[in-house]
DNA sequence: CGAATTTGACCTGCGC
DNA sequence: GCGCAGGTCAAATTCG
């Protein structure tokens, strides 16, 4: 696992803006009246292929949603970046934490490259992979080892059948708060050291039943303030907790908006646009807000600043 | 007391 | 084949 670079491995970033400076004019602007983050001119493209991609559509919604944030030429990805909000990490400074190498993985490579349909259609991988554990253990048959056999009978899976990756969508905000309040529920099955990171990766899985989708929320060492979560499958199921039974309004309901909202203020380091993870840095936004950005031209907040900013981002470790 | 989280062990895949 | 890192499981623990 040598490369971790997202860009390397059909990851899209959509563009949201994380050079401070960009937004100093922005943040500081109280007189401005899309300072006040209620009153953002939210790109209605954007809000629309959110909420498809987060209450699961076809793979599609994942190209349109790129589209949207302005990666056309990522059109191929099955993955897509955006920002959100989650755990704090002071808190997972406290915890203990196994290995201590760091990196930042937004992933595996398996994720991109592998490919086959076991987990395809809700399917809970540890369904297949069972099966072939059950299989070792009939091959281990007498061994003294009975918790060992037990576990492993519960992990395997057929024998030259890989596992299928979920399409995944990947957020990246700047913020205290790790855990995104995206409306649907989610259960805690892992947490684990990252490679060069003082800070823990957590895993969660959809807590609805016959849903598979998982999410990963891990925070940047290199920033950080910066949280990078990443939702893996498509609910099959509607957002459990609210509005319309819509997983997008939940993000973006007036209760979380404006608690994100109250957070920014009240540290007054976050007082930049770029705070909010519900504004993506598109060209809505630079058309926008272009007189009050570096004078940059267009082409500097599009896809291919951000792309480098987050590979340094990611991929700058300490040898 | 049931649900959720924590955490060590284990599995898988990949690079060397 | 080996070692490493990511991902998952499940018993133990904590929480509400």
């Amino acid at each position: 696992m040598s490369d971790n670079n997202p860009f390397n491995h059909d990851y899209a970033f959509p563009f949201f803006g994380e050079n401070p400076s960009i937004y100093a004019n922005q943040a500081n602007n109280t007189q401005n009246p899309h300072h006040n983050h209620q009153d953002f001119d939210y790109p209605s493209s954007y809000m629309s292929n959110l909420t498809e991609c987060l209450h699961g559509g076809s793979m599609d919604h994942y190209n349109t949603l790129s589209s949207a944030f302005g990666m056309n030429n990522c059109s191929s990805s099955s993955e897509v970046v955006c920002p959100q909000p989650s755990i704090d990490h002071q808190e997972c400074s406290r915890k203990n934490i196994k290995s201590v190498d760091n990196q930042i993985p937004l992933t595996p490579n398996s994720l991109i490259s592998s490919s086959s349909n076991s987990e395809a259609g809700g399917c809970h991988e540890e369904d297949s992979s069972k099966i072939k554990k059950d299989d070792d253990q009939c091959e281990l048959d007498g061994d003294d080892d009975d918790n060992k056999s037990k576990k492993v009978g519960k992990l395997a899976k057929k024998k030259g059948e890989k596992k299928q990756k979920e399409p995944r969508f990947a957020f990246m905000t700047k913020s205290e708060i790790d855990n995104l309040e995206d409306g649907y529920r989610w259960r805690k099955y892992g947490q684990k050291a990252v490679k060069n990171s003082p800070f823990p990766r957590s895993y969660y899985r959809c807590t609805s039943q016959k849903c598979s989708v998982k999410k990963r929320v891990e925070r940047s060492y290199e920033d950080p303030s910066i949280v990078i979560t990443t939702y893996e499958g498509q609910h099959n199921h509607h957002c459990p907790a609210t509005l319309r039974g819509n997983a997008a309004a939940a993000l973006l309901s007036p209760s979380f908006l404006s608690s994100t909202h109250q957070q920014l203020y009240h540290n007054p380091n976050e007082q930049q646009i770029f705070y909010n993870p519900n504004i993506p840095i598109n060209n809505s936004f630079y058309n926008n807000y272009h007189q009050q950005l570096p004078q940059l031209g267009p082409d500097h907040y599009q896809f291919g600043l951000f792309q480098d900013m987050v590979s340094s981002l990611i991929n700058k470790r300490e040898p």
